[in-house]
Formats: structure tokens, sequence, C-alpha cells
DNA sequence: TGCCAGGCCGGGT
DNA sequence: ACCCGGCATGGC
């Protein structure tokens, strides 16, 4: 078992290195402020970010990327600003609950959740309905700086073509091989996702083949996965 | 034209 | 513990 992780551990490093190399600083997540990158995090949900650009200039065309000002929309209004995110109805009631919980926790002051606990505040949010375990660890890592590694679509299937894991495991499984083999600091889990995503949208779409392209090149035949459940 | 995108929820088995 | 249908727009 020991072994294993060793094998994982050198094998993550080695796909960090690549995307390193390839991209650099990416200076994620692209938004103005954490508010911004919570409301993001809930727009984006199974949502092109092309479209959820479109939905957050409209709110801050109105002045409303603050959680005052977003508590004081009305449902309806707020639905058909955010429109082009596709899902609408469904959002603006999430968008809402997060207004609410900021309210209740900290009175809308973002920085007074620095005092609480990584996981104690990670079950805060999910408790928030609209608030799933994605989108809880994008909003502790991008808006509260809070070392959380964030699984998402395209984690699952570029660990699965690189052979890290052979079939895609409960979200938390998947979180705590990263958590458990992987420095655990913000910089570093930041620049991961980000790197993901990045390769994500380029080259691991659903019906995307393996290219050349891609920082981590042809998927390797031969090489054994590393299986998951270490 | 149909498939897909940085999920989540509620209900069922 | 999974599996499903629903939610909705815009790009290719």
């Amino acid at each position: 078992m020991k072994r294993q992780a060793l094998r994982v551990n050198r094998r993550l490093k080695s796909i960090y290195s690549a995307f390193e190399k390839r991209y650099g600083d990416l200076g994620w997540w692209p938004a103005d402020g954490p508010f911004e990158v919570m409301v993001g995090a809930i727009l984006t949900q199974n949502t092109a970010w092309s479209n959820v650009e479109k939905a957050i200039s409209a709110l801050r065309s109105r002045g409303l990327l603050s959680p005052e000002a977003l508590s004081r929309v009305k449902d309806g209004e707020l639905a058909v600003l955010i429109r082009p995110a596709g899902y609408f109805r469904q959002k603006a009631r999430k968008l809402k609950n997060l207004c609410s919980f900021l309210e209740n926790e900290c009175s809308g002051e973002i920085k007074l959740l620095s005092g609480i606990d990584t996981d104690i505040l990670r079950g805060k949010l999910l408790s928030v309905n609209g608030i799933g375990p994605e989108t809880a660890d994008s909003i502790l890592l991008y808006a509260l700086c809070r070392p959380v590694f964030v699984v998402d679509a395209y984690t699952k299937r570029i660990f699965k073509r690189h052979l890290l894991i052979d079939k895609e495991p409960p979200y938390d499984e998947l979180r705590n091989l990263v958590h458990d083999n992987f420095p655990r600091t913000v910089e570093q889990l930041n620049a991961f996702h980000a790197y993901i995503v990045e390769t994500g949208k380029r080259y691991c779409r659903k019906k995307s083949p393996l290219c050349r392209e891609c920082p981590l090149g042809r998927m390797k035949r031969n090489v054994q996965c590393l299986a998951y459940g270490v």
C-alpha cells in the first residue's frame, strides 16, 4: 500500500509538471473578488463558461455583484438577467440561497468566514440547497483560499484517460486521493484544477480524440492503471 | 440537427 | 449505495 501511494504521488506530480510547463501561471479563478467567484461557481454548473460570462456581465452592469445588492433583487428579475447561463430559474434560487447563507453566517462580510475551520465550512456550504461538492470546493479554494482539491468532470475524464484511475470513483474518494498524494498548498491546488479545466476544454471534451497537442500526450497503452481506491 | 458544457436535487430502487 | 429525469441556454 505504501508502494502504491508512492506511485500515485509520482504520477500526480508528473501530470502537474507537464501542465505547469505548458501553461505557466493561468491566474485563476477568472473573477473579480470572492463573491463573484461564488456566483460564477454556481452559474457554471453544467454550463459553458462563455454563457456564464454573459450572465455575470449582466449582473455587473446593474451593480448586483455583492451579497446585499443581489439579495434585494426579486427572483423573477434575477432569472431574466442570468438567462444566458441556462437553468436560469433554478440558478436564481440558488444564488438567493447563497446570499441568505452569507447573511446568516457572516452578515454578508465574507472576510468574517476566515475564522471557520475548512471542514466545518464545507459542511455548512453543502447544507445550502444548490451547492454540491464541486461548487463547495470551488468556493473554498478560489474564493476563500482554503487548500482543497476541486474535482470535476474533466478531472475524472483526464485521470481516467491517463490511467490514474480505471473507473469513476465517488467525488470524495477522488478528492481524497489527491489530498493524500499531492502537496496540500493553496497555490498548487489552485493551479492544478485550473490546468485540468484548461486542458479539458481544449483536449478532453467528451468526443475529442487524444492528440499530440495535449500536455499529457497520448494515452500510453501498456502502462498499467494505478487503479483507484488505494 | 443533435450533442455538449467547469452539477445538483429529489425521488426511486 | 447507485441510477434517473429534470433543469435551459448558446456554440459548433
